[in-house]
DNA sequence: TTACATTACGATAATCGATATCAATTTCTG
DNA sequence: CAGAAATTGATATCGATTATCGTAATGTAA
Protein backbone atom coordinates (compact mmCIF):
# COMPACT_ATOMS: atom_id res chain seq x y z
CA UNK A 1 0.00 0.00 0.00
CA UNK A 2 3.32 2.20 0.32
CA UNK A 3 5.43 1.50 -1.78
CA UNK A 4 4.55 1.90 -5.23
CA UNK A 5 6.16 1.13 -8.45
CA UNK A 6 8.37 3.29 -10.32
CA UNK A 7 5.55 3.97 -13.43
CA UNK A 8 2.88 4.71 -10.63
CA UNK A 9 5.40 6.89 -8.83
CA UNK A 10 5.72 9.15 -11.64
CA UNK A 11 2.15 9.33 -12.00
CA UNK A 12 1.72 10.55 -8.51
CA UNK A 13 4.01 13.49 -9.31
CA UNK A 14 1.84 14.26 -12.15
CA UNK A 15 -1.12 13.67 -10.28
CA UNK A 16 -0.19 16.43 -7.93
CA UNK A 17 0.86 19.25 -10.48
CA UNK A 18 -2.95 18.71 -12.37
CA UNK A 19 -4.03 19.42 -8.45
CA UNK A 20 -2.37 21.84 -7.69
CA UNK A 21 -3.72 23.80 -11.27
CA UNK A 22 -6.88 22.84 -10.48
CA UNK A 23 -6.42 24.25 -6.92
CA UNK A 24 -5.02 27.19 -8.85
CA UNK A 25 -7.95 27.53 -10.60
CA UNK A 26 -10.80 26.84 -8.42
CA UNK A 27 -8.82 29.92 -6.55
CA UNK A 28 -8.39 32.43 -9.56
CA UNK A 29 -12.53 32.35 -9.91
CA UNK A 30 -13.18 32.30 -6.08
CA UNK A 31 -14.21 29.01 -5.58
CA UNK A 32 -13.96 26.76 -2.73
CA UNK A 33 -11.56 23.62 -2.59
CA UNK A 34 -12.91 20.64 -0.73
CA UNK A 35 -12.40 17.19 -0.33
CA UNK A 36 -15.05 15.85 -2.99
CA UNK A 37 -13.28 18.07 -5.63
CA UNK A 38 -9.92 16.81 -4.50
CA UNK A 39 -10.91 13.09 -4.54
CA UNK A 40 -12.49 13.53 -7.77
CA UNK A 41 -9.68 15.56 -9.41
CA UNK A 42 -6.93 13.17 -8.10
CA UNK A 43 -8.87 9.68 -9.07
CA UNK A 44 -9.84 11.50 -12.29
CA UNK A 45 -5.86 12.10 -13.06
CA UNK A 46 -4.65 8.62 -11.81
CA UNK A 47 -6.85 6.92 -14.67
CA UNK A 48 -5.66 6.95 -18.23
CA UNK A 49 -7.93 6.86 -21.61
CA UNK A 50 -10.99 8.34 -22.04
CA UNK A 51 -13.16 8.23 -19.43
CA UNK A 52 -16.98 8.67 -18.54
CA UNK A 53 -18.73 9.70 -16.15
CA UNK A 54 -19.76 6.41 -14.50
CA UNK A 55 -16.19 4.79 -14.81
CA UNK A 56 -14.93 8.02 -12.83
CA UNK A 57 -17.92 7.72 -9.77
CA UNK A 58 -17.20 3.96 -9.89
CA UNK A 59 -13.36 4.66 -8.80
CA UNK A 60 -14.70 7.72 -6.74
CA UNK A 61 -16.76 5.93 -4.80
CA UNK A 62 -14.15 3.34 -3.76
CA UNK A 63 -12.52 6.12 -1.92
CA UNK A 64 -15.60 7.92 -0.90
CA UNK A 65 -18.58 6.40 -1.28
CA UNK A 66 -21.11 9.26 -0.39
CA UNK A 67 -19.95 11.24 -3.50
CA UNK A 68 -22.58 11.46 -5.83
CA UNK A 69 -23.44 11.54 -9.28
CA UNK A 70 -24.06 15.26 -9.47
CA UNK A 71 -20.79 16.17 -7.68
CA UNK A 72 -18.69 13.71 -10.33
CA UNK A 73 -20.49 16.10 -13.53
CA UNK A 74 -19.92 19.38 -11.54
CA UNK A 75 -16.32 18.55 -11.08
CA UNK A 76 -15.62 17.24 -14.67
CA UNK A 77 -17.03 20.61 -15.96
CA UNK A 78 -15.21 22.46 -13.80
CA UNK A 79 -11.95 20.47 -14.84
CA UNK A 80 -12.72 20.97 -18.28
CA UNK A 81 -13.62 24.96 -17.79
CA UNK A 82 -9.98 24.30 -16.49
CA UNK A 83 -8.73 23.14 -19.98
CA UNK A 84 -7.02 20.44 -17.72
CA UNK A 85 -9.64 18.35 -19.51
CA UNK A 86 -11.44 17.59 -22.42
CA UNK A 87 -14.99 16.27 -23.57
CA UNK A 88 -15.46 13.73 -26.63
CA UNK A 89 -17.98 12.33 -27.99
CA UNK A 90 -17.65 9.25 -30.19
CA UNK A 91 -21.43 9.15 -30.83
CA UNK A 92 -22.51 6.01 -28.45
CA UNK A 93 -24.34 9.04 -26.62
CA UNK A 94 -22.42 9.15 -23.40
CA UNK A 95 -19.25 12.12 -22.71
CA UNK A 96 -16.18 10.80 -22.17
CA UNK A 97 -12.89 12.80 -20.25
CA UNK A 98 -9.48 12.81 -21.43
CA UNK A 99 -6.54 14.65 -19.23
CA UNK A 100 -4.97 17.51 -21.38
CA UNK A 101 -1.86 16.29 -20.21
CA UNK A 102 -0.29 13.65 -21.87
CA UNK A 103 -0.50 14.62 -25.62
CA UNK A 104 -1.37 17.99 -26.63
CA UNK A 105 -3.95 17.45 -29.75
CA UNK A 106 -4.50 14.26 -31.41
CA UNK A 107 -7.07 12.72 -33.42
CA UNK A 108 -8.49 9.26 -32.49
CA UNK A 109 -8.77 5.85 -34.40
CA UNK A 110 -11.54 3.59 -33.59
CA UNK A 111 -11.35 -0.04 -33.40
CA UNK A 112 -15.44 -1.28 -34.08
CA UNK A 113 -14.41 -4.27 -33.18
CA UNK A 114 -12.46 -4.65 -29.71
CA UNK A 115 -13.61 -0.97 -28.79
CA UNK A 116 -9.68 -0.05 -28.33
CA UNK A 117 -9.36 3.81 -28.94
CA UNK A 118 -5.89 4.61 -29.98
CA UNK A 119 -4.69 8.35 -30.77
CA UNK A 120 -2.43 9.72 -33.54
CA UNK A 121 -1.00 13.62 -34.42
CA UNK A 122 0.23 14.18 -37.67
CA UNK A 123 1.00 17.48 -38.56
CA UNK A 124 0.92 17.39 -42.46
CA UNK A 125 -2.88 16.38 -41.64
CA UNK A 126 -3.10 19.73 -39.84
CA UNK A 127 -1.35 21.50 -42.37
CA UNK A 128 -3.88 20.62 -45.16
CA UNK A 129 -7.16 21.32 -42.77
CA UNK A 130 -5.70 24.82 -41.86
CA UNK A 131 -5.31 24.96 -45.72
CA UNK A 132 -9.02 23.76 -46.53
CA UNK A 133 -10.24 26.19 -44.04
CA UNK A 134 -8.33 28.96 -45.32
CA UNK A 135 -9.79 28.35 -48.74
CA UNK A 136 -12.93 28.39 -47.58
CA UNK A 137 -12.89 31.77 -45.69
CA UNK A 138 -13.05 29.76 -42.73
CA UNK A 139 -11.54 30.31 -39.35
CA UNK A 140 -10.97 26.90 -37.11
CA UNK A 141 -11.06 27.27 -33.62
CA UNK A 142 -11.27 23.18 -32.95
CA UNK A 143 -11.36 20.01 -35.10
CA UNK A 144 -12.09 16.60 -34.41
CA UNK A 145 -11.08 13.68 -36.75
CA UNK A 146 -12.46 10.17 -35.69
CA UNK A 147 -11.61 7.26 -37.92
CA UNK A 148 -13.75 3.99 -37.21
CA UNK A 149 -12.54 0.64 -38.57
CA UNK A 150 -10.62 -2.47 -37.40
CA UNK A 151 -7.36 -2.90 -35.92
CA UNK A 152 -5.45 -5.44 -38.54
CA UNK A 153 -3.34 -7.04 -35.61
CA UNK A 154 -6.00 -9.37 -35.67
CA UNK A 155 -4.46 -10.96 -32.19
CA UNK A 156 -4.51 -7.57 -30.08
CA UNK A 157 -8.57 -7.36 -30.67
CA UNK A 158 -8.75 -10.97 -29.80
CA UNK A 159 -7.00 -9.96 -26.51
CA UNK A 160 -8.56 -6.95 -25.96
CA UNK A 161 -12.40 -8.95 -27.09
CA UNK A 162 -11.44 -11.31 -24.44
CA UNK A 163 -10.25 -8.83 -21.43
CA UNK A 164 -13.56 -6.81 -22.26
CA UNK A 165 -15.73 -10.05 -21.83
CA UNK A 166 -14.05 -10.29 -18.41
CA UNK A 167 -14.64 -6.99 -17.75
CA UNK A 168 -18.00 -7.28 -18.61
CA UNK A 169 -18.50 -11.15 -16.31
CA UNK A 170 -16.73 -8.76 -13.38
CA UNK A 171 -19.41 -6.03 -13.44
CA UNK A 172 -22.00 -8.85 -12.75
CA UNK B 1 -49.97 23.35 -57.24
CA UNK B 2 -49.76 22.04 -60.05
CA UNK B 3 -46.39 23.41 -61.94
CA UNK B 4 -43.35 23.96 -60.41
CA UNK B 5 -39.88 25.71 -61.46
CA UNK B 6 -37.58 23.63 -63.06
CA UNK B 7 -35.22 23.63 -60.07
CA UNK B 8 -38.00 21.42 -57.79
CA UNK B 9 -38.92 19.18 -60.94
CA UNK B 10 -35.97 17.74 -60.75
CA UNK B 11 -36.02 17.04 -57.30
CA UNK B 12 -39.02 15.63 -57.79
CA UNK B 13 -37.42 13.11 -60.09
CA UNK B 14 -35.05 12.17 -57.40
CA UNK B 15 -37.42 12.40 -55.12
CA UNK B 16 -39.45 9.35 -56.57
CA UNK B 17 -36.11 7.48 -57.44
CA UNK B 18 -35.40 7.59 -53.66
CA UNK B 19 -38.80 6.87 -52.67
CA UNK B 20 -39.07 3.57 -55.28
CA UNK B 21 -35.42 2.76 -54.13
CA UNK B 22 -37.08 3.01 -50.64
CA UNK B 23 -39.78 0.45 -51.40
CA UNK B 24 -37.96 -2.17 -52.78
CA UNK B 25 -35.63 -2.51 -49.55
CA UNK B 26 -39.36 -1.91 -47.55
CA UNK B 27 -40.17 -5.53 -49.84
CA UNK B 28 -36.79 -7.10 -49.87
CA UNK B 29 -37.16 -6.97 -45.47
CA UNK B 30 -40.94 -8.22 -45.84
CA UNK B 31 -42.09 -5.37 -44.74
CA UNK B 32 -45.34 -3.23 -45.78
CA UNK B 33 -45.44 -0.02 -47.74
CA UNK B 34 -48.21 2.40 -46.12
CA UNK B 35 -48.84 5.90 -46.32
CA UNK B 36 -46.94 6.88 -43.65
CA UNK B 37 -43.81 5.54 -44.64
CA UNK B 38 -44.81 7.18 -48.09
CA UNK B 39 -45.07 10.58 -46.81
CA UNK B 40 -42.41 10.76 -44.82
CA UNK B 41 -39.94 9.76 -46.72
CA UNK B 42 -40.46 11.69 -49.85
CA UNK B 43 -41.01 14.58 -47.25
CA UNK B 44 -37.53 13.73 -46.54
CA UNK B 45 -36.13 13.20 -49.58
CA UNK B 46 -37.96 17.17 -50.54
CA UNK B 47 -35.74 18.39 -48.14
CA UNK B 48 -32.36 19.51 -47.96
CA UNK B 49 -29.40 19.54 -45.58
CA UNK B 50 -29.51 17.99 -41.99
CA UNK B 51 -32.40 17.23 -40.68
CA UNK B 52 -33.26 17.07 -37.54
CA UNK B 53 -35.94 14.63 -36.10
CA UNK B 54 -38.43 17.91 -35.54
CA UNK B 55 -37.66 19.43 -38.14
CA UNK B 56 -38.93 16.60 -40.75
CA UNK B 57 -41.68 16.13 -38.56
CA UNK B 58 -42.80 19.62 -38.68
CA UNK B 59 -42.73 19.20 -42.65
CA UNK B 60 -44.19 16.02 -42.24
CA UNK B 61 -47.29 17.05 -40.53
CA UNK B 62 -47.97 19.20 -43.10
CA UNK B 63 -49.01 17.14 -45.14
CA UNK B 64 -50.39 14.51 -42.26
CA UNK B 65 -50.43 15.73 -39.19
CA UNK B 66 -51.80 12.66 -37.96
CA UNK B 67 -48.09 11.45 -38.33
CA UNK B 68 -46.64 11.18 -34.86
CA UNK B 69 -43.15 11.36 -33.69
CA UNK B 70 -42.67 7.39 -33.33
CA UNK B 71 -43.19 7.29 -36.80
CA UNK B 72 -40.71 9.40 -38.03
CA UNK B 73 -38.19 7.67 -35.63
CA UNK B 74 -39.03 4.35 -37.11
CA UNK B 75 -39.05 5.50 -41.15
CA UNK B 76 -35.37 7.17 -40.19
CA UNK B 77 -33.87 4.37 -38.66
CA UNK B 78 -35.55 2.21 -41.54
CA UNK B 79 -34.06 4.66 -43.95
CA UNK B 80 -30.84 4.32 -42.36
CA UNK B 81 -30.54 0.82 -42.41
CA UNK B 82 -31.06 0.82 -46.15
CA UNK B 83 -28.11 3.15 -46.82
CA UNK B 84 -30.42 6.04 -48.38
CA UNK B 85 -29.63 8.41 -45.85
CA UNK B 86 -27.00 8.72 -43.10
CA UNK B 87 -27.19 9.76 -39.50
CA UNK B 88 -24.92 12.59 -38.35
CA UNK B 89 -24.18 13.73 -34.87
CA UNK B 90 -22.64 17.50 -34.27
CA UNK B 91 -22.43 17.43 -30.90
CA UNK B 92 -25.78 19.76 -30.01
CA UNK B 93 -27.20 16.44 -28.61
CA UNK B 94 -29.69 15.58 -31.33
CA UNK B 95 -29.70 13.45 -34.64
CA UNK B 96 -29.33 15.22 -37.90
CA UNK B 97 -30.32 12.55 -41.42
CA UNK B 98 -28.94 13.32 -44.01
CA UNK B 99 -29.66 11.59 -47.79
CA UNK B 100 -26.64 10.14 -49.53
CA UNK B 101 -27.61 11.28 -52.64
CA UNK B 102 -26.11 14.65 -53.10
CA UNK B 103 -22.57 14.28 -52.46
CA UNK B 104 -20.65 10.83 -52.10
CA UNK B 105 -18.32 11.58 -49.13
CA UNK B 106 -17.74 14.78 -47.17
CA UNK B 107 -16.42 16.27 -44.26
CA UNK B 108 -18.36 18.96 -42.29
CA UNK B 109 -17.42 22.96 -41.03
CA UNK B 110 -19.31 24.18 -38.24
CA UNK B 111 -19.69 27.92 -37.85
CA UNK B 112 -20.02 28.28 -33.82
CA UNK B 113 -21.56 31.46 -34.39
CA UNK B 114 -23.85 30.89 -37.26
CA UNK B 115 -24.76 27.75 -36.84
CA UNK B 116 -23.92 27.33 -40.62
CA UNK B 117 -23.07 23.36 -41.71
CA UNK B 118 -20.76 23.23 -44.80
CA UNK B 119 -19.54 20.36 -46.88
CA UNK B 120 -16.41 20.24 -48.55
CA UNK B 121 -13.98 17.03 -50.01
CA UNK B 122 -10.70 16.99 -50.52
CA UNK B 123 -8.75 13.97 -51.62
CA UNK B 124 -5.27 14.80 -50.49
CA UNK B 125 -6.93 14.43 -46.97
CA UNK B 126 -8.69 11.45 -47.76
CA UNK B 127 -5.56 9.59 -48.78
CA UNK B 128 -3.52 11.05 -45.90
CA UNK B 129 -5.80 9.22 -43.99
CA UNK B 130 -5.66 6.07 -45.76
CA UNK B 131 -1.73 6.17 -45.36
CA UNK B 132 -1.83 6.48 -41.31
CA UNK B 133 -4.13 4.39 -41.14
CA UNK B 134 -1.81 1.89 -43.23
CA UNK B 135 0.95 2.96 -41.11
CA UNK B 136 -1.02 1.95 -37.90
CA UNK B 137 -1.86 -1.01 -38.84
CA UNK B 138 -5.47 -0.11 -39.22
CA UNK B 139 -7.98 -0.51 -41.60
CA UNK B 140 -10.74 2.21 -42.40
CA UNK B 141 -14.35 1.35 -42.70
CA UNK B 142 -15.37 5.51 -42.27
CA UNK B 143 -14.31 8.40 -40.79
CA UNK B 144 -15.73 11.50 -40.02
CA UNK B 145 -13.77 15.22 -39.87
CA UNK B 146 -15.50 17.93 -38.33
CA UNK B 147 -13.99 21.34 -38.44
CA UNK B 148 -16.03 24.27 -35.62
CA UNK B 149 -14.92 27.76 -35.95
CA UNK B 150 -16.31 30.80 -37.72
CA UNK B 151 -17.00 31.91 -41.54
CA UNK B 152 -14.53 34.48 -41.88
CA UNK B 153 -17.43 36.38 -43.94
CA UNK B 154 -18.54 37.99 -40.81
CA UNK B 155 -21.39 39.66 -43.25
CA UNK B 156 -22.99 36.02 -44.49
CA UNK B 157 -22.62 34.96 -40.80
CA UNK B 158 -24.56 37.77 -39.48
CA UNK B 159 -27.34 37.08 -42.22
CA UNK B 160 -28.00 33.82 -40.77
CA UNK B 161 -27.85 34.90 -37.58
CA UNK B 162 -30.91 37.16 -38.21
CA UNK B 163 -32.55 34.20 -40.51
CA UNK B 164 -32.32 32.36 -37.37
CA UNK B 165 -33.65 34.87 -34.56
CA UNK B 166 -36.58 35.42 -37.45
CA UNK B 167 -37.20 31.77 -37.29
CA UNK B 168 -37.17 31.66 -33.71
CA UNK B 169 -39.79 34.14 -33.81
CA UNK B 170 -42.00 32.09 -35.88
CA UNK B 171 -41.87 29.23 -33.67
CA UNK B 172 -43.19 31.12 -30.96
C1' DT C 1 -63.05 -9.92 -52.29
C1' DT C 2 -62.84 -11.64 -47.98
C1' DA C 3 -60.59 -13.57 -43.97
C1' DC C 4 -56.83 -13.46 -41.18
C1' DA C 5 -52.18 -13.34 -39.73
C1' DT C 6 -48.85 -9.99 -39.62
C1' DT C 7 -47.10 -5.58 -39.38
C1' DA C 8 -47.61 -0.64 -38.55
C1' DC C 9 -49.61 3.18 -36.28
C1' DG C 10 -50.21 6.72 -32.74
C1' DA C 11 -50.36 8.00 -28.06
C1' DT C 12 -47.82 7.94 -24.45
C1' DA C 13 -44.90 5.73 -20.86
C1' DA C 14 -40.25 4.52 -19.94
C1' DT C 15 -35.44 5.15 -20.42
C1' DC C 16 -31.05 7.34 -20.51
C1' DG C 17 -27.64 10.71 -19.90
C1' DA C 18 -27.27 15.10 -18.27
C1' DT C 19 -28.86 19.24 -15.64
C1' DA C 20 -31.45 21.81 -12.11
C1' DT C 21 -33.28 22.23 -7.50
C1' DC C 22 -33.00 22.66 -2.62
C1' DA C 23 -32.31 21.80 2.21
C1' DA C 24 -28.40 20.69 4.88
C1' DT C 25 -23.45 21.11 5.28
C1' DT C 26 -18.92 22.96 4.59
C1' DT C 27 -15.63 26.48 3.53
C1' DC C 28 -13.43 30.77 4.04
C1' DT C 29 -13.09 35.64 5.38
C1' DG C 30 -12.72 38.66 8.84
C1' DC D 1 -15.56 31.80 16.10
C1' DA D 2 -19.53 33.88 13.24
C1' DG D 3 -21.83 34.37 9.19
C1' DA D 4 -22.12 34.91 4.29
C1' DA D 5 -21.32 32.30 0.31
C1' DA D 6 -20.48 28.17 -1.97
C1' DT D 7 -20.88 23.07 -2.11
C1' DT D 8 -22.91 18.81 -1.40
C1' DG D 9 -25.98 14.83 -2.15
C1' DA D 10 -30.45 13.27 -2.99
C1' DT D 11 -33.55 13.56 -6.15
C1' DA D 12 -36.61 15.94 -9.49
C1' DT D 13 -36.50 17.41 -14.02
C1' DC D 14 -35.20 17.71 -18.73
C1' DG D 15 -34.83 16.59 -23.71
C1' DA D 16 -33.96 13.16 -26.99
C1' DT D 17 -34.84 8.63 -28.06
C1' DT D 18 -36.91 4.01 -27.42
C1' DA D 19 -40.38 0.76 -25.82
C1' DT D 20 -45.13 -0.53 -25.05
C1' DC D 21 -49.67 -1.62 -26.32
C1' DG D 22 -54.28 -1.44 -28.01
C1' DT D 23 -56.15 -0.26 -32.47
C1' DA D 24 -55.81 0.03 -37.49
C1' DA D 25 -54.03 -1.07 -41.94
C1' DT D 26 -51.69 -4.21 -45.10
C1' DG D 27 -51.00 -8.17 -47.92
C1' DT D 28 -51.51 -13.05 -48.84
C1' DA D 29 -54.09 -16.99 -49.82
C1' DA D 30 -58.31 -18.95 -50.57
Amino acid sequence: MALVENHAEVDEQLVKDKEAAFLEFIQSKGLKTTRQRSTIVTTFFRLHGHISVEELLREVKQVNPKIGYATVYRTLHLLVESKLVEERRFGDGLARYEGRSEVEHHDHMICLECGKISEFYNPHLEALQEKLAEDNNFEIYRHRLELYGKCKDTANCRNMKEKEAKERQAEQ
